[in-house]
DNA sequence: AATGGTATGATACGGTGGTTTGAAACGGAC
DNA sequence: GTCCGTTTCAAACCACCGTATCATACCATT
């Protein structure tokens, strides 16, 4: 198939548009209609373009994917394997920036959608944008603790931190609700929140290295008196 | 609407088998038809004894929340104003075992749906179910970091906490999937961890205990320097 | 101008979902 | 037994969704 300029361009809206629609309503509930009608397309454009709505769909991952590439790499254990506790702080705050920001990073929506309702693209998303990120924070934490990767207490720790990003995802229907009884300066956090503000985020982002890193320190305590 | 004993199992049987169905698949994706015919009743009976899809399922969150009675009070501040540290880690433990245990704690499932699509129930079951333990741990972290209950911190930390437990609720599909990848130790956690062993549940709990109570106190400290 | 691959359009099809209907079966009251 | 409110049942209804169809419009190439 030859891509002339206007077919482009309608693809390149179709995209778009089911990239919004399916992070706002999740996969089954999109409809291919509101999708169409929203690009200025017609019914059977999406089938026409893609194949079918599951073609779409993987089309949207794989471009949402290609779209969350980093402004700057993964901070790494073996990009300074001396001093660990650095890098674990530069990793976690790198990964909760990139968790809680929005500028292209819509795979996480994406992917706190697959988490309730996997999809058979599930396995193919996780593996590529996921693991790389926590086997590196699996590797700085073990080294922190001072144990193996397979150690429990290294488990548990990377789920800890992960917890922290993702429920800053998961809560904002809660965030929008709580703004009834919040005071004034909360409110202004709230709306820096819900807006993306890159300030707020990079203040969350310290909060949950300094929770975790002492929370990290604490546990390989726990292991040293063992 | 006179109750005879027949029309009561049917409708406790709908209510059991919608509930186990809306949990695994969430509101939009269950079927009344699934529902019925797994309850043995037929299909007009949703409509006969509830009123309605909707109706049925507010059925069983209402239902859900009555049988979320915690087996043990909640440990709040005014139990032992004297000693905040020890009743925070009380507290956390409590919730934390609330959030990820099996019996009769569906509530939480049902709440995690309803994070991502939210229904018309969702404000009333939130206020109802969380806003309570939600203050009380707002209550006590205040009062170890030794500041009011609207300080930004006492957010950053309670949702810290909140995080390390529901992604055990979400992450469900990803550790499924992990079991490829895993050790034979990490089998046996992660086999008890999908079957609910409460032994496990308390281990994880004494974790984000641990973890948490690390954090915060590290942020009481960053308090105390300012 | 004619052509042929490409894109768009209106419409219909099969399937599924929640809801409705009206008749039949039950069960106590008289 | 007869009545009447309650409950069950099979079937149909209606709206919606994803997909398929086929005709039409586009547009570079000849």
């Amino acid at each position: 198939m030859i891509l002339t300029e206007k077919s482009k361009t309608t693809r390149q809206k179709l995209l778009a548009v089911a990239t919004e629609v399916f992070v706002k309503k999740g996969f089954h509930a999109a409809g291919i209609r509101e999708i169409c009608t929203a690009a200025g397309a017609n019914l059977a454009a999406v089938n026409y373009h893609f194949g079918g709505k599951m073609e779409l769909y993987k089309a949207v991952l794989s471009h949402a994917f290609e779209n969350a590439k980093p402004p700057r790499p993964m901070p790494t254990l073996a990009d300074d394997p001396s001093h660990p506790q650095e890098q674990l702080r530069a990793w976690i705050v790198w990964n909760a920036e990139r968790m809680l920001g929005a500028r292209g990073h819509t795979v996480y929506e994406l992917i706190v959608r697959e988490l309730q309702d996997p999809t058979p693209a599930f396995d193919d998303l996780l593996e590529r944008s996921m693991q790389p990120i926590y086997a590196a924070g699996e590797a700085l934490v073990a080294a922190v603790l001072g144990v193996s990767r397979d150690h429990p207490f290294v488990q548990l720790c990377c789920t800890s931190v992960f917890g922290q990003c993702l429920i800053y995802r998961y809560s904002r229907p809660i965030i929008e609700r709580y703004q009834r009884h919040a005071s004034q300066q909360q409110l202004n956090m709230i709306q820096s929140f819900l807006h993306h503000d890159p300030a707020l985020i990079s203040g969350l982002a310290e909060h949950i290295a300094n929770f975790s890193l002492a929370g990290i320190t604490a546990q390989a305590k726990r292991i040293g008196k063992n």
